[in-house]
RNA sequence: GGCCCAUUGGUCAAGCGGUUAAGACACCGCCCUUUCACGGCGGCUACAGGGGUUCGAAUCCCCUAUGGGUCACCA
């Protein structure tokens, strides 16, 4: 027992502090009743992933649907893998997606709140402080094993079919003396600090995780790592400690990390500390040929979060989408409350499905077509404008020296009942209106115009002679139609599609067909929103011009 | 290989021992309509396979198959 202590200070001599230090500064939070405290902590090693948004927008909602707290903390313990800048990254791109911490990292270098640092290279002390005790109370040991010598014992293990790893009779540190490693420092070698793990394989542990259910697993049995030969901890130890300290009530993670729970449960339990629940998320997986597989970097542009930005979906739209993701009934909810915020639909674990779910963005289109459909023109213009300015600077320009045009453009068949749904993400919009703009008109009619087939050109010249001299535009919409109906049947078309399909044989077509001549001779596309509207805000002199410009083209 | 987890239509998925096995997206039809849309209606397709338990199984148990995760001084 005496050894033990004799040992603790031998290994970490410059520590002073104790666990009751810590305990006394990082004190309970004073929450209300259900309140639940979670965090995001991601390593700086890169652009922010799809999958790690839908994974930190989950805590958020937990957190702060509960009146809880929500933080953020990075986990830099592996100097090798770590991108510079990469902590504003990650704020930057999880705050463009509302989600938004209460406390921990604000940038590179500053943080607020009273459970810091939330930067895991900063908390050594607070590591070693608590490895201390361990070792103290016989819980822990110093390693001085190579990695040849660890190669070495795996060799073995693997040749006689037994679970690799460090414990048991393959531990061999475990049960040095005083003297030994005192004689190793001495002699200049550096250490691990293992666990002394107590845990038999034999042994089974459950843990009662909130989305996967009760989850058996056997006891570990590992004399894992607890901090590395640099006196940096592991992922486990960091993860006991810091949630401990910073008293994270509700730990939600990846479920890469199920297996290693047996080694967490048993570091809370040997530090005597309350267990956090657990969480553990499955990936957002994507079709590839026929199998699923993980939302890949490399391979999928949509797997970093700035391709939303980049195509203009509106971060709403990715969130309801993500929501979806995350509880199914999440559209139902929408169903119900078509205007409210999205963040007052209550997320719920249990509901969250235990397989990966694939990543479609079809739906996503749809889910976003939905919203930008109940924006306002304005709202659409602003933002889409926003977005233009970034990635597509010819759309902002026309966008701004038009802007009153732009803005009737985009008001067709908007706030009303039953609105358009054209628009997914703002990069829709130039192909959406940009036949509107005439120095852009050009564009769309060089390889010719697509008139309704089977139609002779002498009768689409005929329509939009026709049309050009019946085109009034103090009518209203009725007048105007219904003189465009007298205008179809003088050159043989039916007045309506039903007339017309009675009798075939004896029309031309009928008004759809007259209609799409002169939508395409005006737009150059056979899809546009509403006519009469389209015709009104192009004005008159404008249609005129189209017109002649496309009976020329024949 | 050991240990975990999963498997309901093309996709997301409800379902928790008795259901005609929801709904949404996609696709296909039809209808509405004064054009384009929106919308409405309908269709299409599913419990991975095999054994049990039970009066009764998509639901519970076992085996098999397939997919995923994990077995580092990476997180």
């Amino acid at each position: 027992m005496n050894q033990n202590k004799q040992l603790a200070d031998l290994l970490f001599p410059h520590i002073e502090k104790t666990p009751d230090y810590y305990e006394a500064k990082y004190p309970q939070r004073q929450l209300p009743e259900g309140a639940k405290v979670t965090r995001f902590a991601p390593s700086p090693t890169g652009y922010l992933h799809t999958g790690a948004l839908y994974a930190a927008m989950i805590p958020e909602r937990l957190a702060h649907q509960s009146g809880g707290v929500f933080f953020l903390r990075i986990e830099d313990t592996d100097k090798k893998r770590e991108l510079e800048g990469g902590v504003m990254e990650i704020i930057n791109s999880l705050k463009s997606f509302d989600v938004v911490f209460d406390e921990g990292m604000t940038g590179e270098n500053s943080e607020n709140g009273i459970y810091g640092p939330y930067k895991q290279s900063e908390r050594k002390e607070i590591y070693q402080a608590i490895a201390k005790v361990l070792v103290e109370k016989g819980l822990a040991y110093p390693c001085f094993c190579s990695e040849e010598d660890l190669n070495e014992i795996r060799a073995k293990q693997e040749e006689s079919k037994q679970n690799p790893g460090y414990y048991g009779q393959y531990a061999k540190h475990r049960n040095a003396s005083f003297d030994e490693v005192k004689a190793e420092l001495e002699a200049g070698k550096g250490f691990v600090l293992r666990l002394k793990s107590p845990g038999k394989p034999e042994n089974r542990i459950v843990i009662d995780d909130l989305i996967k259910g009760i989850v058996e697993m056997p006891e570990n049995d590992q004399d894992i790592v607890l901090l590395k030969s640099d006196g940096i901890p592991t992922y486990h130890f960091a993860h006991a400690v810091d949630d401990h300290l910073m008293r994270t009530t509700h730990v939600i993670r990846g479920d890469e990390w199920l297996s290693s729970a047996p080694i967490h449960v048993q570091l809370f339990e040997m530090l005597g500390w309350e267990k956090p629940r657990f969480a553990h998320v499955s990936p957002v997986l994507k079709m590839d040929g026929t199998s699923k597989r993980k939302l890949s970097k490399r391979k999928d542009p949509e797997a970093a979060v700035s391709y939303y930005h980049e195509v203009g979906y509106p971060a709403e739209s990715v969130r309801e989408y993500l929501l979806n993701l995350i509880n199914s009934n999440y559209e139902e909810w929408r169903m119900a409350n078509p205007t409210a915020p999205n963040t007052e639909f209550a997320v719920d674990l249990s509901k969250m499905g235990t397989s990966g779910a694939l990543f479609d963005l079809v739906k996503l289109t749809d889910i976003s077509k939905d919203r930008v459909a109940l924006m306002s023109a304005d709202e659409v213009y602003d933002m889409t404008l926003q977005w233009a300015q970034q990635y597509d600077a010819e759309l902002a320009e026309q966008m701004k020296s038009n802007e009153a045009y732009t803005r009737a453009i985009l008001g067709i068949e908007r706030g009303v009942e039953k609105p358009r749904k054209d628009i997914a993400k703002w990069s829709d919009v130039r192909g959406y209106l940009g036949y509107f703009y005439d120095s852009w008109f050009e564009e769309y009619t060089k390889e010719g115009y697509e008139f309704p087939g089977n139609l002779p050109n002498d009768d689409v010249i005929a329509v939009l002679d026709a049309y050009k001299n019946t085109y009034n535009k103090a009518d209203d919409k009725d007048t105007w139609f219904e003189r465009a109906k007298t205008a179809a049947e003088k050159l043989g078309f039916a007045r309506d599609a039903k007339t017309y399909k009675k009798d075939k044989e004896s029309y031309k077509g009928h008004i759809g067909d007259f209609m799409s001549v002169i939508r395409v001779a005006i737009s150059g596309r056979k899809n546009t929103p509403d006519l009469y509207e389209l015709l009104d805000i192009m004005g008159e002199e404008r249609l005129k011009a189209r017109f002649d410009k496309a009976i020329k083209s024949i």
